[in-house]
DNA sequence: GCATATAGGTACCGATCGGTAACATCGTCT
DNA sequence: AGACGATGTTACCGATCGGTACCTATATGC
């Protein structure tokens, strides 16, 4: 009984992260916060309850409990694991390009066009999550260190790629993928190509200073 | 009982729709969806009970069910209602300005600039309930139709106003206002004053084209 | 073998939720 | 005065929710 409606296969290029088969490989505690993540993303957070997430992930609300407190302990481990892995993400596309700022920039829009081509996409995970849960709920911490070192980072690589106003650059490229996560759930996904082409148009024009290494 | 700790003076500048003063002129229907924006937008939809919202709204349950079918249907109202209200403010700022887009456009921004400097933002409340409420809900049909025309007012105006590119224009600044009110919600508080120079950078240093009128 | 820790299963609790029934009250119009 | 529609009040229903008690089963380590 548990959850059967959500096991169909999705894009066919990822497997359901829902698929019994895939989560047996996991701990409990890993189902758990598995199945929570594409429950709470697909349904948001309050409509799911804790038994539903305990179903899908193959285990029940006493082993859940076990190894979580309260719902709203679940919901912050929820969130600081969607953190980690979009600094993961981020990690990854430096690694990919050691040294080469340029480059960084360039695999983050293809990463971006990733995210907002998808055809699955809900807005951030992370922003919705703030939606839903009240300015005092210990998650929203998470949350907001998490963006504000998003957009560091971005002024980080921007003013490594030279760049000449890396502070306002990060604003506008970190603005315009938030509102077009967020448009394309309003209905908007025509929006979502052209928010890269936005994205690539600012990077290849915006202004950079003559490179000083070298003189 | 009703919401007492509701009735606490905001602004100053904007008195409290909660106020049993306030609220004592209006309608049954009026007072809950007056009652219903601030309770939603606060809480966001799925937390507030119909019956904290007839408490608010110095009424009962049974005359908001007179009213309306279901909270879905209430839901729905109050999504039109906010509709209602955006579409009522682009008319007021066209009003002001007949036949002038530029000033529109510059009247636009001074809103924009007012609404992300609102202590009280939480995100735009048609895309946080579009958050919150299934694709199936009928209430995303009153949202993404409303954002739909927001952008295109915008395209219309910046084509008016005799930009070069007025979709690509209507893009950027529409992801720009949806990014920053997302952003300010997640910890961007200092966003907000970021976003308004940019946008008002962006009117006064996009190309336009050589007027052609009166040639 | 035995002890221990982890996980599964079932039943249950109190609270809250959306929604309804039945009745009392009030204002307004004729 | 009387009728009627809109509103207020109370009580209630069934369902669901977060959370817990209690017991069993399995696996591991000695």
């Amino acid at each position: 009984m548990n959850a059967k409606h959500l096991t169909a296969k999705r894009t066919g290029d990822a497997p359901n992260v829902l698929d019994p088969a895939v989560l047996a490989n996991l701990s409990p505690r890993e189902r758990i916060l598995t199945v929570a993540r594409e429950l709470f993303y697909q349904q948001g957070i309050h409509p799911v309850g804790v038994e539903a997430i305990a179903d899908a992930a193959l285990t029940n609300k006493m082993t859940l409990y076990r190894h979580f407190k309260s719902k709203d302990e679940l919901i912050v481990a929820h969130c600081a694991q969607l953190a980690a892995e979009g600094d993961a993400v981020w990690e990854r596309i430096n690694a990919q390009h050691p040294g080469d700022p340029e480059k960084r920039l360039q695999a983050w829009v293809d990463h971006v066009a990733d995210v907002v081509t998808n055809r699955f996409e809900r807005g951030c995970a992370l922003a919705n999550a703030a939606v839903e849960l009240q300015p005092q709920h210990p998650a929203r911490a998470v949350i907001e260190s998490y963006k504000a070192r998003k957009r560091d980072q971005l002024v980080k690589l921007f003013r490594a790629a030279h760049y000449k106003r890396p502070e306002v650059l990060a604003d506008e490229v970190f603005l315009l993928f938030e509102g077009a996560r967020i448009s394309i759930q309003c209905g908007g996904k025509q929006m979502a190509i052209r928010v890269v082409k936005m994205l690539r148009d600012l990077l290849a024009n915006s202004p950079k200073k003559a490179a000083p290494e070298k003189r």
